[in-house]
DNA sequence: GCGGTTGACGTGACGATGTTATGTAACACC
DNA sequence: GGTGTTACATAACATCGTCACGTCAACCGC
């Protein structure tokens, strides 16, 4: 057929992207035959913009992680710092519970991203809020928020896991996130009771807010 | 060349699925081609006893699970269910650090195995640590055991894969892993100190056994 | 023993995959 | 308006998983 009438530039390269996370979500194989049919152009494009598969698995997991910040971004905050943690976390597993496949997809190499900074500020977050309450006097002054936001991401990460590999039912999420929660916090210094009080508003809320997503 | 002169017939099988795990620990390519040359057969073997590679995915994630299974056999019991407790969650942590690769394949399609049983077992022995922690008065009275292994397990399982996908260094099995098996425990109902010293000594007797691992 | 059956495997081929060499059209610049 | 550069189409290549076909060894009933 000949060259098409040359479109934008980067527009193909966002149309990639974009392809492979819905050719993901449908659960289609992402083949760069696929890529370049769904998009319109040959596989050559593949390559001009990523420079081969690996390229494009890259850009998807970036595509991931800035999906998940535009999550965590849109959580408001508050005057209680573990609430504000809480409502975190919900939005981090919503953002796992609405793309499972891409979420699996932002770990297959998460070591491996074009710009490991957008994953670092999401991560920023929780230390950011980690420190907050240790500031609050919510959580012991001894508390590394470093140490803490770690703990707590990887429970939620590991619970994230296993439901989006269909180990866990879904329900697994809404069963064992807030207690999850409860029990990091309380380990960081937290009164149990307060910090119960706090976690399940924050989760409460975020639940509330889901429907209204992230533009 | 012509044909061999026919070995035994269920050594094809083994050596396929052991060759499979060897080329996964070794960080080379596992593909049907591979796989046959190094056991001394052609592709047409792993279909006769697999199928085709999925099924020889399926049972290299059961040969994952058993190893497993084999090292969590191996932690011997005391009168203490929490320090079993945390020497079971070390021994898991171990066999994921020992053999990283074969750990991300088991859980690529953890749903889909051989035979679930072999999964159910080793969380079954969680489960079974959580209830006696329970009986003996160390958790809550009302602590559903498998809620708490539940939580015990996702914890560890997001540990282990950030570590395992060099999201995190290694390092930080060591330094949250005790921590977050506190944190678990304690939210079932533990009491604080006596929980961290049952989980130190689990977790130090792992460490010292490390050595002597399974045949 | 021995012909028939069965199961495991070697050979060779097929379609699909990622990748790359080559040609070409559109834009940028002066 | 020629020139270089960028982005892409086309077509080929090597390799992948898979399968049809033929072959050989082992087993069975007699």
């Amino acid at each position: 057929m000949g060259n098409m009438p040359r479109s934008a530039d980067p527009a193909v390269r966002l149309a990639l992207v974009e392809v492979a996370a819905e050719l993901l979500a449908r659960r289609h194989p992402v083949t760069a035959r696929s890529l370049a049919d769904r998009v319109g152009t040959s596989t050559t494009a593949l390559y001009t913009h990523f420079g081969g598969m690996p390229g494009l698995w890259r850009a998807v997991r970036h595509e991931g992680f800035t999906r998940l910040a535009r999550r965590l971004a849109a959580v408001p905050g508050s005057d209680d710092p573990v609430r504000d943690l809480a409502a975190l976390g919900a939005a981090y597993l919503d953002s796992a519970r609405a793309d499972p496949f891409l979420y699996r997809a932002m770990f297959d190499a998460a070591a491996d991203l074009e710009d490991p900074a957008v994953a670092d500020r999401s991560f920023g977050l929780l230390v950011d809020g980690a420190d907050r309450a240790r500031l609050a006097g919510r959580f012991a002054g001894t508390a590394d928020p470093l140490a803490v936001a770690t703990r707590y991401w990887a429970a939620g990460h590991g619970l994230a896991m296993l439901v989006v590999t269909a180990v866990l039912p879904a329900e697994a999420l809404e069963q064992h996130a807030p207690e999850l929660a409860v029990a990091v916090f309380v380990a960081a210094g937290d009164e149990p009771d307060l910090c119960r009080a706090s976690v399940l508003a924050g989760w409460s809320d975020a639940r509330a807010r889901a429907g209204s997503p992230p533009g």
